[in-house]
RNA sequence: UGAGUAGUACAGAUGGUCGCAGCUGCAAGCGCCGAAAGGCCGCAGUUGAGGAAAGUCCGGGCUUCACAGGGCAGGAUGCCAGAUAACGUCUGGUGGAGGCGACUCCAAGGACAGUGCAACAGAAAUAUACCGCCAGAUUUCCGCGUCAGGCGGAAGGCUGGUAAGGGCGGAAGGGCAGUGUAAGAGACUACCGCGCAGCUGGCAACAGCUGCGGCACAUGUAAACCCCAUCCGAAGCAAGACCAAAUAAGGGAGCGUUACGGUUGCCCGCCGUGCUUUCAGGUAGGUCGCUGGAGCCUGCUGGCGACAGCAGGAUCAGAUAGAUGAUCAUCACGCGCAGAUGUGCGGACAUAACCCGGCUUACGGACUGCUCAUAUU
RNA sequence: GGAGUGGUAUCGAAGUGGUCAUAACGAGCCGCACUCGAAAUGCGGUUGUCCGUUCCGGGCACGUGGGUUCGAAUCCCACCCACUCCG
């Protein structure tokens, strides 16, 4: 997939460089890793553990996570990958308690403009 | 109205706005990414999950390998007939089981081919005599009686008969009634059951009738081995084909036709080729396969039916870390509150990954036929 | 997506049709001994859940639910969960 503002996170190895960071922060709904990438586009990851739900619920979180990222992507800081992982509670949530958790997030590692 | 039973279709709709993926058309520059193969960028139109997409339990198509052949294994199915590309599926029958009924369910070949197993209990488990019943001789005791022999009864062990009764067990050598007998026993008889033969009906499973056998081979288990009949080559789209690049989809050392690999699991046979040992670390690109199919809908014909044939019509998912989402409005549906209007909440199960036919499991409300019960007419 | 393996006490595991759950064996836990104290070692005991409940006794339990069998942890079928492998 190919978005207007950003990229998206394919390889394993990408992941596991984000994560080996460890600069993240969480709430309730998610947890969310960055690290620098040294380009100019921002890149987006997102996981939903088998855990969370079966294969129609876990969808649905990621399309979620994908569209409030999507809708605030034009303010955020460019040359990041940022991995977002779905927690348990994220389950049954509307979108807008998704992005006010996505916003919090971004405020907090100061990726907003 | 309630309870039940069989089946059918559906899986909210419409319209804005912002996005994603495929396809088609137009357009585009000596454009961008890349070592190359190849891919990307604009606009418009159009399309974009399911009845189970699920579990991966069966059956096919397709692809690659193996296809000279032989033997032994192994697996699956299992009343009969049919349907089908095929099936463990479906249809119609037969037999059995359940239900008042509509209707449902059944791994339903063979235990006289052979082998094994059947704990505990019980005397005995495929063969028996524990209690009991009966007979015989005998010992002791009692009674009667006698010149003597004897007669009757009781008890004990002994020998034999018995499978009716008791008891054990899931199962005890067909059942029940009578005759018979010392007591009994298919020893004999009727009926039922079983086996065999014949006749009738049916393609058949099987059913009905008649006769014969006195029953000897006859407990259960084949979801124990097995026998019989029929069928099965192996793997799977991460199959596989092509293209591109080589400091690495490997390197070093050693040995030399022994061996290794493939061929279904094994043996023979056959085919191919270097092989053995030791040792890292990282990288694995692109295109095709990829969706039009034993498919779907309607009608007619044949068939009880599964289904088949013919005619006409529609045909628009193909991602590759993986697209169908978000939001707003209106309407419809259900529930709650308020009660003419309104308002709030809710919509099950479950996401295609090469494609079909089934099975199984999960799950929402709606409708139709039929059955039973109750009430009313 | 596809191909496989396995579920038994708290844990690792054996048992593959009978009186087999005395749940073997090992670890763990508890107690005792040894020691100034501990560790190690040795000896003994305990194992889940429900019911009645003082000792103690009984039922249910081998992932779950059915079936075959006189009898199932074991054989058959369906489902659930966990794990492994693929180029």
């Amino acid at each position: 997939m190919k978005y207007e503002n950003f990229e998206t996170l394919k390889k394993n190895s990408d992941f596991r460089r984000v994560y080996s960071r460890r600069r993240s922060f969480a709430n309730k709904y998610l947890i969310m890793y960055v690290l620098e990438n040294g380009t100019d586009t921002v890149r987006l990851g997102v996981s939903v553990s088998k855990k969370v739900g079966n294969s129609i619920v876990r969808h649905r979180l990621a399309r979620l996570i994908r569209e409030a990222f999507r809708l605030n992507s034009g303010n955020v800081k460019r040359g990041m990958d940022i991995v977002v992982v779905a927690r348990d509670g994220l389950k049954g949530k509307s979108y807008y308690e998704t992005e006010e958790a996505m916003i919090y997030l971004l405020n907090q590692h100061k990726l907003l403009l």
